[in-house]
DNA sequence: GTTCTTACTGACACTAATGTATATAACTTT
DNA sequence: AAAGTTATATACATTAGTGTCAGTAAGAAC
């Protein structure tokens, strides 16, 4: 009836991107993918399709669906470091810290960055992250730069290192475990949740910037 | 040959547990898969191997996977409720706080709590928890005992209430993203790990309990 | 134009996982 | 002890999803 290979009736009219352009439409597709549907959601098929190509070219060009999922975990701890130490290196406002964790909790959010994160967490229990990056000399790296802004401030006492990185810790772990659980928690109902969730963020804020710099009270029995 | 469907040739020696027992193993042994693998690891075959059962057993007790995991929702929700109502409602030490985050920790850690919770985000976005369980009641009425205890303490001015649920609220979900992202972030190498990470919770209980009870400082500017 | 590279496609093979159908055996009840 | 209940088993059907293969066409280089 038909020639399987050649339907030469209706001309196939394909478009043809570059590679860099079809790995990120590719990339972009699979991240929202994951962000608004479950880890099961990253079915080859269907990025294909939402991209408008057939799913063997994914293949092609990530050589896998494990090659596409390293590559998503690269893009997007990339996308993170680049946002934090951007915010670091030019901040010397007084409300930095706020505006920090603002930034990452945009990246996790809207980005999906937190969904992702967790995925990865839950697929390699005690592995390395993607290859070459380093998360605890990232949080180091950051801890030093808030500790030589907070001794720069007058009258503000310094922590101990530790105590820098237990800030750094806890405020990528919070803003983390809120962009996952947060809408489960919060009380508030759609239209103000986003305000409550500003306050929220603005309260840990402040609370970390006492934390840092208020006088250490051993004696809180 | 030989009869396919009666091979009395051996006797086939099968155990026979209770329903509940049986759930309750089978639970189990799913939990630890996913505790220990990818959220990927709950294979119904793989989990009836452990449990030393055929896997159409474990659908006939839970009807299909989806009831299994719907039932390892519900059963990890309730042990952390159980745990943090226990600790707050015998709580009168001074040192409530630490324990109460110890404890959670714990049970998130440990039981795998964390990762059954941040799989169950990832599967479904912005979904109402399993049935009638209701975690930001939950925060609410947490927040509430806290907030009578800290106003029971001689010179200690107890917070407006959205801060009080504020705090639950990070304990809750710093507790969560620690016991996912704990061992990324820390610095530390495998025999200090556990006491570093015990400092670090530590480190937050008290700065809770600060944020709690001290002062406000709205100039911080 | 002609040639060359490679992004892209359709059809198919293969695997693995869930779920079904039917039978059996381990307890309980009488 | 006989009957009834149901936890459990084996074998199979079904589906779905990844990856392979050989060929096509879009754009670049000449």
């Amino acid at each position: 009836m038909k020639p399987p290979t050649t339907p030469s009736g209706n001309p196939p009219r394909r478009r043809r991107r570059s590679a860099e352009i079809a790995r990120k439409e590719i990339l972009d597709a699979a991240q929202k993918r994951l962000s608004e549907g479950g880890p099961e959601a990253i079915r080859l098929q269907e990025i294909a399709r939402d991209v408008g190509i057939a799913h063997p070219t994914i293949i092609h060009h990530f050589g896998s669906r494990d090659g596409l999922i390293r590559a998503l975990d690269a893009r997007a701890v990339e996308a993170l470091t680049r946002d934090v130490v951007a915010v670091l290196k030019r901040g010397e406002s007084p409300t930095a810290e706020v505006e920090l964790i603002e930034r990452v909790a945009e990246t996790m959010e809207e980005q999906g960055l937190a969904r992702l994160i967790a995925w990865w967490a839950l697929r390699e229990p005690g592995a390395d992250p993607a290859q070459g990056i380093d998360p605890p000399s990232l949080v180091e790296n950051i801890s030093k730069l808030i500790a030589a802004r907070v001794g720069d401030e007058p009258g503000l006492v310094a922590r101990e290192h530790e105590t820098v990185s237990f800030a750094v810790r806890l405020a990528v772990i919070a803003t983390f475990g809120d962009a996952l659980l947060g809408d489960l928690l919060s009380p508030a109902e759609e239209p103000e949740r986003e305000a409550e969730r500003r306050r929220f963020r603005a309260w840990m804020a402040r609370l970390l910037r006492e934390g840092l710099t208020a006088p250490e009270d051993p004696s809180t029995s």
